[in-house]
RNA sequence: GGUCCCGUAGCUCAGUUGGAUAGAGCAACAGACUUCUAAUCUGUAGGUCCCAGGUUCGAAUCCUGGCGGGAUCACCA
């Protein structure tokens, strides 16, 4: 980005000595030159028409010819009402991707200080993971390693809703229905089990609802409810008996999230359990009582007045004594900033907790934490189905595992009509088979901008044209292609003649260190997913038209063998940080 | 009702701090495999950027007010 530089000098200076008026740099607004137009680089002259006294034409033809005077990598340029389009020399390009390739970390930031932790996932121990969970995946793992990208340090963690009514519930349904089914006996995926009696939980407690209804009595509670509170209580009391059953049954659970995870691709540096944080944060509440940062009601119940941040008045302690949500969120950020000194923490959590975090924020804030200032609510959008909403109730929440399975197996049926790796081993298609096939899950989700809730069509996640992760893949598997056709590797030095398909996909390559730095501190993998889908495609189009095995001259042929390589080089690395494997051959 | 988010082609989505004639994919139609893998490439068609004002050389983008959709406003998590 030198030339950068240069040329906003040169802009700065040219305004100075031509027409003695003072600009400062960052007035200059510059863009990547439209695709219609001739040049490289264009800068917009219309806001120094007034200053100067000068048409945006005579303008951008004084300034332009000034340009090219100073700056030896500009080789011409034209002016469009009041753009002034600059072209570099083909030398200048190839020098720039002389740069690139001596770089191995291209594109990687500069190692920061500032250590970051990024919180995703974050399930509850009563039923497996579902779409909405994979999008929270792969959005946290992505912005984790968009920042890793960018030079920080960086800490995965979840927290775990391990404890609480909804596990207790799934908890009682087995010890009435189970008759001792465990993963191992029946063979079902642990996390699947316990969902299993969870579902069988609601079942009961809504008949036993209908019958208190018939009988005019819909006030009460179901008793099946009240065993499961029952065993909330036993549980906060130590029961050895329900522990240890709690314990077996969230083992299950973690052993099938396990294997869930991994399929993802997915790991954490450290787990929280709720069960360990849940009475964190009191002491907090205590200690800002004393300084008056909250206030107690008549009934006991600890609240915090947060109207002047436009929030309301916010619980932090119940009547009784015992913590909510808010008091273990507390407790948990102070614990972690102990355990990593993170002063900058990323919270992935979808967009119904705006409000919550919000106020959470607002009341550390308040309590002087060390870390307030870098608190960020990453927060996303659901994700709908074509019919409308996700409903457990309805049944139409779409399973992790069994999408993940589906999506596989769709790229096997794609592979096999193609039969492209027919003679390959079973061990390495398979391989394939789920990179492509998970790979395209990951990209369908991470292209939309996490804000966004977005429409899931399963039809569409698993096609592999057009904007797909399979689409990326297979730009990839072209370099390598070629790569494996050449048998001794050519030394580039230099190259005359740049074809517009090689110049295009030179300057699309020399944006990806931005794409990172932009991506990170917006925390956007979507920015990072869409680039890719343009390199590949820009690759694509210099694969049709540039023959790069028979090119014209060994000069030539050593040119587009390193820009094939240092391509397919940039897609894994890019990709690698969207979380998604390249193949070799598919 | 208060607050926050979203609204761009039939559908799914891009569109940098305001910049040129608003772009991709899917679906539709028409082409390109004797060629480095056609999971590709080329072309045609498709738009009241929700609406109305305002700011200015210039607005999909910023401001105000509407309309439509969603979320949230629990001693739930």
């Amino acid at each position: 980005m030198e030339i950068l530089d240069q040329i906003k000098g040169a802009v700065v200076n040219g305004i100075q000595s031509l027409f003695d008026k003072t600009i400062n740099e960052n007035q200059i607004i510059h863009n990547e030159t439209r695709k219609e137009f001739e040049g490289d680089l264009t800068i917009v002259v219309f806001p120094f028409v007034k200053l100067v006294g000068k048409s945006p034409i005579e303008l951008g033809d004084q300034l332009g010819a000034y340009i090219q005077k100073e700056v030896d990598a500009v080789s011409s340029f034209n002016v469009v009402k009041g753009f002034l389009n600059l072209s570099f020399t083909e030398s200048h390009w190839i020098s720039e991707f002389k740069s690139m390739l001596a770089n191995d970390q291209y594109g990687f930031g500069e190692a920061k200080e500032e250590k970051v932790m990024v919180e995703f996932s974050s399930p509850n121990t009563n039923k497996p993971l579902h779409l909405g969970h994979i999008r929270n995946n792969l959005l946290g793992w992505s912005t984790a390693a968009l920042l890793e990208a960018a030079g920080h340090e960086v800490f995965r963690v979840q927290v775990i809703n391990d404890r609480g009514i909804h596990i207790c519930k799934s908890m009682v349904a087995w010890q009435r229905f189970g008759n001792g089914e465990t993963p191992a006996s029946s063979g079902l995926k642990g996390d699947h089990l316990v969902g299993k009696y969870y579902v069988l939980y609601s079942d009961e407690e809504k008949a036993q609802k209908a019958i208190l209804v018939a009988e005019g009595k819909d006030k009460e509670e179901p008793e099946i409810l009240s065993a499961a509170r029952a065993l909330l209580i036993k549980w906060e009391e130590n029961d050895p008996e329900i522990r240890n059953l709690w314990k077996e049954m969230n083992g299950w659970v973690y052993a099938g999230f396990d294997a869930s995870y991994k399929r993802l691709g997915i790991s954490f540096d450290k787990n929280y359990y709720e069960s360990e944080t849940y009475l964190l944060g009191k002491e907090l509440v205590e200690e800002g009582l004393k300084n008056d940062k909250f206030y107690k009601k008549e009934d006991g119940s600890v609240w915090i007045d947060l109207e002047d941040a436009k929030l309301d008045h916010k619980l932090v302690l119940r009547s009784d004594g015992t913590s909510v949500y808010m008091t273990q969120d507390l407790g948990t950020a102070h614990e972690r900033y102990k355990d990593f000194g993170t002063k900058r923490m990323i919270y992935v959590v979808g967009d119904e907790q705006n409000y919550h975090f919000k106020a959470l924020f607002e009341i550390l804030k308040r309590l002087d934490a060390p870390f307030a200032a870098g608190l960020y609510h990453l927060s996303y959008g659901m994700v709908n189905l074509p019919t409308g909403r996700m409903k457990s109730r309805e049944g139409t929440v779409v399973d992790a595992d069994d999408l993940m399975e589906e999506v596989v197996k769709a790229a096997k049926v794609e592979s096999e009509i193609r039969q492209e790796i027919e003679g390959l081993p079973e061990e390495n298609k398979l391989s394939i088979w789920e990179k492509v096939g998970i790979g395209s899950l990951k990209y369908f989700l991470l292209r939309v901008q996490p804000q966004k809730s977005m429409v899931f069509n399963p039809e569409e996640s698993v096609s592999l044209n057009g904007q797909t992760g399979a689409f990326i893949q297979y730009a990839y598997v072209r370099t390598k292609g070629i790569e494996r056709k050449m048998k001794e590797i050519p030394n580039f030095e230099n190259y005359e003649g740049l074809d517009p398909k090689e110049l295009a996909l030179l300057s699309m390559l020399n944006k990806f260190p931005m794409v990172i730095q932009n991506a990170a501190a917006k925390y956007d993998p979507a920015e990072m997913a869409t680039y890719m889908y343009d390199l590949a495609k820009t690759y694509n189009k210099f694969y049709y038209d540039v023959k790069i095995l028979k090119a014209p001259n060994q000069e030539a042929l050593a040119f587009r063998f390193a820009l094939n390589k240092f391509t397919g080089e940039i897609i894994e690395r890019g990709m690698k940080i969207l979380g998604i494997d390249m193949p070799e051959r598919m």
